[in-house]
DNA sequence: TAGATGTTGAGGGAAATCCCTCATTGCCGC
DNA sequence: GCGGCAATGAGGGATTTCCCTCAACATCTA
């Protein structure tokens, strides 16, 4: 296993803005990553997510639970308690997994040693916020910043690809707001008047309040204050 | 001028999280971008909250008007057109400013060329959006995507960096509201009015007023709809 | 092809919020 | 005892949101 030169991973991520399909991207992010020990691997948006914090998984791959297989997305979903821990961070950190005789025992750890499967969480931050995050895993993972900065780049450039060449088609229908409805309440919760709304889509103040009002309507909430909060609780946005 | 090795950046970023002064932030950034041709920089933190997008300048340096001299925060923030656009921008984008016989004219451009004053301004995002930007000027730069995005890092790098540095004094809650704030963000949160929260609590309306100015003000957003997410990410309320 | 739904936009007026300042009271700590 | 801060309240004006209805156009579906 050679160290990947440290001047790749800006190239990765200057290669990976162009990027014309995932295959390519998970290559990119595979091979690079293989240099520091890691070979599972999970990008996920999570920008508009339901009770779980994944939106949707752009890509899941290898061997999350020691169990020799690839696991499919819901299983990695349902079963990756780590997951929910980018909630609260402002960074990416690093995890430990271990088999413990009471089970398994997750923990966030400041340098990973030992055995175990080891990973690297990546929260991804756009205008909204949180908008999606990478997930790496191996047993024996390099530990030290460089890696940490130099995959964050990587992941944050591999998200972008993966959410342009995915994102395309509106799929919308997730929750119970329409794609348009839950890109205005998102905006409005991240301190936008309507007006400002309005500039930045290109559309009138007029439809803005309008969307508003179904926005309420739909919800079944009084104020636009309430129904931030009950979009935040139904997953329709994210906190 | 020689090209500085793209391997810097990843060790610049992992020497920025351990940095113990401004100054050593700086002069890193400094001495990384002057390979790229930058010589004018700006740092600050941002909320897409208030009228103004610039919340606090960390480091305003060089000539940035062409004036021969250095400035001071309040002349950039009042000069520069670009900045708002971070507003809308979710990558860091480069511009030019040209002087025409009719004034001074600001494009957000793809590649920088020619004579002029270029620069590219990066928006920093975090849990809550848009929480800074960086932005370097000079006027014979590299318009390179790798110098780009090797400058977003080293650049992201520096605002936590920054931020780490000069946001920490106030040590104590910043954010924490108080009993009675949060009591009636809840209620707000739950769609009550101000004149409905003011009945069920036996306050005035003018009362629940001022104490959501003051939420808003303490939490630094702008609307109370915004005062809704923030606080439900921080834990003051449950959503 | 007729309906349902999403997205866009408007007119007009009522209601609510937001913003600035200023002031009082009570409590806590130094 | 004084300064700081939470909690309360007001005056007065500027913005913004909210509510009702109506309408055009596109897409998707039964």
């Amino acid at each position: 296993m050679t160290m990947a030169p440290t001047s790749t991973p800006v190239a990765i991520a200057v290669a990976l803005e162009g990027a014309e399909s995932l295959p390519v991207v998970q290559e990119a992010v595979r091979s690079f990553a293989a240099s520091f020990g890691y070979d599972r691997f999970v990008l996920f948006s999570a920008s508009s997510a339901r009770d779980e914090v994944v939106e949707r998984i752009y890509w899941v791959e290898g061997d999350w639970f020691g169990e020799g297989e690839s696991i499919d997305a819901d299983t990695y979903v349902r079963r990756c308690p780590v997951t929910r821990h980018i909630l609260e961070a402002r960074e990416p950190f690093f995890w430990t997994k271990t088999t413990e005789t009471s089970g398994e025992l997750y923990r966030v750890v400041r340098s990973p040693r030992g055995r175990g499967i080891h990973g690297l969480q990546i929260p991804i931050f756009g205008p909204l916020g949180l908008e999606g995050a990478m997930s790496l895993g191996g047993e024996r993972i390099d530990p030290s910043p460089i890696a940490r900065v130099a995959l964050s780049l990587v992941a944050g450039a591999a998200f972008l690809a993966a959410q342009r060449l995915l994102e395309a088609p509106p799929g919308n229908a997730n929750g119970t707001l329409t794609g348009r409805e839950r890109e205005i309440l998102a905006w409005t919760a991240a301190g936008r008047r309507q007006g400002e709304i309005a500039a930045t889509l290109g559309l009138s103040e007029r439809t803005i309040e309008n969307h508003l009002r179904r926005i309420r309507k739909r919800l079944g909430v009084a104020t636009t204050a309430q129904a931030v909060r009950v979009a935040i609780r139904m997953g329709d946005i994210v906190a």
